[in-house]
Parts: C-alpha cells; sequence; structure tokens
DNA sequence: TAGATTGTTAATCGATTAACAATC
DNA sequence: TAGATTGTTAATCGATTAACAATC
C-alpha cells in the first residue's frame, strides 16, 4: 500500500481546489495545461502547483505541462476519489434537503446513500429517492452501508450528540454544518461549512 | 478611522471562530475564559490564540483571562458584525431556499435583505417573507438597499456572470456555493464553500 | 501572599518563492 | 535547434510555539 509519507495538510487541501479546475478545462475540451496557466486560474504560483505536485509523483513534461486527463485521474486517485464513497446525510431540513438533491456529489467521488432525522413529522418521507430513517436505526444503517463518510446538518444543539453516534457507528469523516466545533476520537477528521464565519472574515476588510 | 495595520489574513480567518466559541460559553452562563479553555476548545494553542488577540489591543487580566462579554463585543467590533449587514441570495434553488430560512444569520451580524434569480417559474415566489426577484433588477435593488454582501447559490456556469453583475452593482463580499473559482475585480472579496471540496480532503486520509 | 494567566519576545518550525539545470 | 516548462534546491518569508517577566 504505497501510503506516502507526511504530506502537509495544506497542500492536501489544495489537489480538490486543483481537481475542481482541471475538471473544468476538461470540460472545456482542452488537453495540458501548465503550472503557469493553472496558477493564474486559481490565484496561485507556479512554482506553488509544482511544487505540491511534486510530493506525490511527477506528472508533467518539460515544455508541454501536463496532460489534463492523466493529472486528474492521478489527483482523483492520490485522494481516493476514484471511486463512490456513500455518504449518510443527518439533519434533513433545508440544508438536508438541499444536500440529498445536489447533484455535484456523484461524479466527484461520493453518493449520498441515507437520510437520517429525529422529527416524526418528516420520518418515512421520501427525499430524493430516499426515505427519511429515524437516528435510532443509523447506528445499524450505517454499520450496514459500510457509510464511513457523514454530513450533518443539525441545529447546533445537537451535533455533538450525532457527531457522537456517528463516531460509535464508525464514520471516520464528518462535515459539520452546524455553527460548533466538535470534540471527536482520534481517527475521526471533521471539517466545517460555516457560512457566516466566511461572510464575517470578509465584512472585517469593509468599510462601515 | 483606526485601521490596524496588515493583520495576517490568517489571524482575521480565526477570529469569528474565536467569536463563535466566545457566544457558546457566554450562552453556558460563563463569565470569564483564558486562552488556555479557549484553545483546549478549538483545537488550538494558548499561545496562538493570545498571539492572534494581541494584533488588536490587550483584552484580558493576568491571572484571571478574559471577560466573555467584553472579549466578544471586541472582536464583533473588529470584524465589524456589531451591525447588521443586508445580505442579497442569488440562486433561490434548494440551497437558495436553505439559506433564505437559515435563522443562524441574524444574532451574527447579517439579515437576509432581497433573493434573486433568473426562473419565470419561482418568480413573484415568497420565501421567508420575501418575494423572489428577476435577476434583470438585481443591480438596481442592490443599490437601492446599499448591499454589499451577496452569497451565490446558482449552477456553476452561471456563476461567474453573476459575480459580474453583483461586482458592477456594487457588492465587495461575495460568498460562493458554485464549485468554481471566480475571477473578480480587485476591491471584490470572493470565500467560496464546496462540500465535495472538504470531503475530498478528508478522504485523502481514509483507507479505501 | 501564592497562583494563575496575560502580552510579548525570541526561537523554531514550516511553507512559499525564486532560480535554474534538465529535458521535452 | 529554440522555446517552453518541468521538478528540485536553496533562500526567503511568515506563522507558530516556547518561555517568561509583569501583574492581577
Amino acid at each position: 500500500m504505497g501510503k506516502l509519507p507526511n504530506i502537509p495538510d495544506i497542500v492536501i487541501g489544495r489537489l480538490p481546489i486543483y481537481l475542481r479546475a482541471l475538471a473544468h478545462m476538461i470540460q472545456g475540451g482542452k488537453e495540458y495545461t501548465s503550472s503557469h496557466e493553472l496558477g493564474e486560474r486559481l490565484g496561485i504560483s507556479s512554482a506553488q502547483i509544482r511544487k505540491d505536485l511534486s510530493h506525490f509523483g511527477e506528472f508533467g513534461k518539460q515544455g508541454t505541462g501536463y496532460n489534463l486527463a492523466y493529472l486528474y485521474e492521478q489527483i482523483r486517485h492520490i485522494l481516493h476519489v476514484d471511486q463512490q464513497w456513500p455518504v449518510a446525510i443527518v439533519g434533513m431540513g433545508d440544508l438536508g434537503h438541499a444536500l440529498a438533491n445536489y447533484r455535484g456529489f456523484e461524479t466527484r467521488g461520493f453518493r449520498v446513500s441515507c437520510l437520517f432525522d429525529n422529527d416524526v413529522k418528516i420520518i418515512g418521507d421520501s427525499v430524493a429517492g430516499m426515505e427519511i430513517l429515524p437516528i435510532d436505526v443509523m447506528h445499524d444503517v450505517i454499520q450496514q452501508q459500510g457509510v464511513r463518510v457523514a454530513m450533518v446538518a443539525v441545529p447546533a444543539d445537537q451535533a455533538q450528540f450525532v457527531a457522537n453516534q456517528l463516531a460509535q457507528a464508525g464514520v471516520k469523516a464528518i462535515l459539520n454544518y452546524a455553527p460548533i466545533t466538535l470534540a471527536v476520537p482520534v481517527g475521526v477528521r471533521v471539517q466545517y461549512i460555516d457560512p457566516v464565519a466566511h461572510l464575517q472574515h470578509m465584512t472585517y476588510y469593509l468599510e462601515t
């Protein structure tokens, strides 16, 4: 299992951005790109792109740059998204609905495979062709389906409880939409999406 | 206008996280915290928190730490969220609906003030007490309302066009949910929310 | 007072950039 | 060949951490 040693996490975080831009270029019919072109597009230096990629191998050719399809496949493989990960969604309010119906997962390595909520008024409802299940059965369903990735879209005061349940069921990656920092066991990763935090980051630079 | 010089952007990005945690502690009835306690909670070193805050002033007291209410107010002021910014939402699909109905903006410095879409089937519909307006009137409405912050929730192939329109109307901060990198004029800021990119970041560490 | 914790300095650590030989 | 661009090294830059005097 050729595990690569100690790549900086900040580099890993940029790979999805590269992947996204490569997909875009491929869709535009291009066949090759260069670190310069890619960097220009993303507002990143070409040196950084070459350095980042060099952690994983040699993907380009002097003089001509990178074959888009090849580099795309390589990064997909590195990120383990040359497969489809089943994903659970917990919390089927407006946001959960939006995520369940979002068409952008399939092509990028994920497939929503189960939906959970604890509101009896919506349990049993069908969303995106799936039935909303009660939290009680979450542990069993997640284990049955081998789910290791989940998105949490419940109110802030329930997010830690849900995260505990998910970790216990074997989930190793949590995308948390609740605006709180979660405590999770070692081996479980959390990424946060808090639109307000992003907005606040920008208003700092705005004159009142 | 006591503008502070050249604070690293990475520090600014952490302030909303601090703010979120402080709000949480205040709600829990606490009155004081320390850099150690806050750091523990957030998985950040206490030294970093003290260093970050020291860019803006002296907010603590030796021996006792930080008064929560005071520090909270100070950071709100620094981030310019001790006021309510009107925000436009462009793209009223599932995600736009979820954002329009989200109750988490008001307490954190924002107020959704107008909704836009270009789909005649939903233009005129009412969401969260607001009417969905056509993109044609976006420029005028945004100027009338003095909107300088917008959230873009349109399909990827329309996001750049929308961003251009927004910039032209005077919007200075764009939160972009479309999975593409936007090109915007100098003086306009963009933050990105791409759930798939976050998921891919985590699957790197997952065994296949 | 004794204990705790700040704000700050200096040291360390890590990430980014510039430069260039190699080579397509 | 001449031009372009890679992968890599070394230099630079910036961020984090450790340590501690000051002081509540």
